[in-house]
DNA sequence: AATACACCGCGTCATTGGTG
DNA sequence: CACCAATGACGCGGTGTATT
């Protein structure tokens, strides 16, 4: 991940030491107010949490794809056996007929 | 080696559905 | 109604592979 560094900062998350850039929006020279500086590091909690969130999502959607992927190999070995079976058992019951 | 293309993961924004 | 978490959509940069 490569990230322009034009005004933010590098943050680290707790767990897993992975690194992010986190940007700050200047807001009309507001940032040195305290209200200006309380909405800035409103917004970075936003993205940061937002940030997690998106990648959190995406695990879940993978892993869940995965789920889906592995039931349909299931299916699969089932339906075979299942043809099988019905192979097996018509043969069966067409030699019984001509005995 | 250079280029084109496909695929992936990421960050961000907009939207949506649930909850106090 | 305001707030928040989850998710879809979009654009971007990195990487691997085929083609020239």
């Amino acid at each position: 991940m490569t990230n322009s560094t034009a005004g933010g900062a590098i943050v680290q998350y707790a767990q897993g030491g992975q690194e992010f850039f986190v940007p700050v929006v200047a807001q009309s020279g507001s940032l040195s107010s305290p209200a200006g500086e309380d909405q800035a590091r409103k917004r970075e909690m936003r993205l940061l949490k937002n940030r997690e969130a998106a990648r959190e999502c995406r695990r879940k959607k993978k892993e869940y794809i995965k789920c889906l992927e592995n039931r349909v190999a299931v299916l699969e070995n089932q339906n075979k056996a299942l043809i099988d079976e019905l192979k097996s058992l018509k043969e069966l019951y067409c030699q019984q007929k001509t005995d």
